[in-house]
DNA sequence: GCGGATCAC
DNA sequence: TATGGTGATCCGC
């Protein structure tokens, strides 16, 4: 029973790990060109569907997440969903919400039979699996959550005086990777492509990346971190946890005015600005980052009925590890704060997988992991790139070649191999398919892992092409030499 | 072990 | 004209 109607969604992503702790990611980006993005949020559906089952992607982008006070909510939707319906993009994302709300469908109805049950009996097992969530709160720690703000446009707003008090991004017309807070009042964020962001604000003013610029001075924050905590998690070029407990005992200041002094040499030696939480453990410093953001800090105190007032009016939506998806299909039951995710505990519990109903439990509570450790082993490396479409075979093993050169160099640079290599292909109708394939003996050289391409590609050339984008992923590593 | 989905930045 | 790149996890087979 646990979950076998929820199959796919793929929740817990991040906290669930949470034993130990939250996933990490190094040095990111590599790519010269523009880069980045991740799951746009494109569209809106300006078409009005009075199906409640649908509109996942397609809209709510104005998260309120750093002004949108003057602007028009509705309205940015509409000019979104103008720029981006009919587009290949959009039909897909469209494709992928049908899909989910027929899971959605389907999750419904065994969540109405089970809400005309009598859960007396599990009541009390599950009552008390939240007790048990409840004996690992542990509010020992100062857990800090430090995030630059706007970072890499700061960063060129920094170095380019001219662009400061204008609507800025970065990126190109392609995608944006992030935007000034300014551009953000018009509804341009982080993902979106700056061709629709300037249908927003046309008077942006996008700026391309320079990523050895943004890891440089991840490097220079880095080494501030470090002197707070040496332990500190990186977990993105301008982020990091710190646990600042040890760091307290060996001074007379409080936890706000330590933090103040991060934010203040930060500001000093890098001349852009941070925000930052205080709490007792990650979860909770991450969701106060925001709170105060930009330049601005907020201290939850470790205190059980600071942190479950603090906890139950929020969004379902700001605990991390609940995206979109994730959020929509909460809401469906109902569960739109923490709050009522403990209230429907028992329908959390009958609906969900045990992992998951912990999850959801813990956040609920505003329990979380405490561990901070530097200490990371990769998991996999993979090297993907777009381009315009290519359908002859020999164009393919061209590309593949040339991403097998570059993984197998980077691969070099650290030293691993692995078992496991995974071909991803993103068509141009945006449909994603991967293949992988696992080998006996550990491989790390530019041919092998295009020889392993080149068969994964032949076999399914038929639904592959036209091809938009080509990834290349390496797993299961152990070092060499 | 594989493939699809979800999530974060 | 045009919707990224990198890394990780979960679920159902
Ligand atoms: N989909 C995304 C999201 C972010 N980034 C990059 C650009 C950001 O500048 C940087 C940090 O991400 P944040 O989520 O912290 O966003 P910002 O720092 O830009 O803004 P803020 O933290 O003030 O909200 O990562 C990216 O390439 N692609
Ligand atoms: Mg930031």
């Amino acid at each position: 029973m646990e979950s076998d109607i929820l199959d796919s969604h793929g929740f817990l992503i991040g906290e669930e790990l949470e034993g130990d702790d939250f996933h990490y990611v190094e040095e990111d980006q590599k790519n010269e060109n523009i880069g980045p993005s991740s799951i746009p949020y494109p569209s809106s559906t300006g078409s009005k569907n009075n199906d409640l089952i649908r509109n996942s992607r397609i809209g709510e982008l104005a998260s309120n997440k750093a002004g949108l006070q003057g602007i028009d909510k509705e309205k940015v939707k509409q000019i979104i969903y103008e720029a981006s319906k009919n587009s290949a993009f959009y039909l897909n994302e469209e494709k992928k919400d049908e899909a989910l709300s027929i899971k959605l469908k389907q999750m419904m109805k065994k969540y109405e039979s089970l809400k005309k049950q009598n859960l007396s009996t599990i009541n009390s097992k599950v009552d008390n699996l939240v007790q048990v969530a409840e004996r690992e709160r542990d509010l020992s720690h100062i857990i800090v959550h430090i995030d630059m703000d706007a970072f890499y446009a700061s960063i060129e707003e920094r170095d380019n005086p001219s662009l400061r008090n204008k609507p800025m991004a970065v990126g190109d017309n392609s995608m944006l990777t992030t935007s000034n807070y300014e551009a953000r009042n018009y509804g341009v964020r982080s993902a979106m492509p700056g061709f629709i962001a300037k249908k927003l604000c046309p008077e942006l003013i996008i700026v391309p990346c320079n990523f050895d610029k943004y890891r440089a001075v991840s490097k220079q924050i880095r080494e501030i971190f470090s002197r707070y905590d040496p332990d500190y998690t990186p977990m993105s070029l301008d982020e990091a946890y710190l646990d600042i407990t040890k760091y307290l005992d060996t001074i007379d200041e409080s936890p706000d005015n330590v933090v103040e002094q991060i934010r203040r040499e930060i500001h000093e030696e890098t001349k852009l600005t941070a925000s930052a939480g205080i709490a007792a453990n990650k979860l909770l410093a991450k969701i106060c980052s925001d709170l105060n953001k930009p330049n601005g800090q907020y201290r939850l105190q470790n205190n059980v009925d600071d942190i479950m007032n603090f906890i139950r009016p929020l969004s379902v939506r700001k605990i991390p590890g609940i995206g979109r998806v994730t959020e929509r299909i909460l809401n469906e039951m109902d569960i739109k704060t923490c709050g009522a995710i403990l209230d429907n505990r028992v329908y959390i519990h009958q609906m969900f997988s045990s992992s998951s109903f912990n999850f959801f439990i813990r956040a609920a509570l505003g329990i979380g992991s405490n561990i901070v450790k530097t200490d990371h082993k990769r998991k996999s490396k993979s090297i993907s790139r777009t381009f315009s479409s290519l359908s002859k075979p020999d164009d393919l093993y061209e590309k593949l070649r040339e991403l097998a050169d570059h993984l197998a160099a980077d691969l070099l640079k650290e030293r691993l191999q692995g078992k496991t290599i995974a071909i991803t292909f993103k068509l141009v109708n945006f449909k994603m398919i991967t293949r992988e394939r696992s080998v006996k003996k550990y491989i790390h050289t530019a041919d092998d892992i295009y020889n392993i391409g080149k068969q994964v590609i032949f076999i399914n050339i038929n639904r592959i092409i036209p091809l938009q984008t080509f990834e290349s992923t390496l797993i299961t590593f152990i070092n060499r030499f």
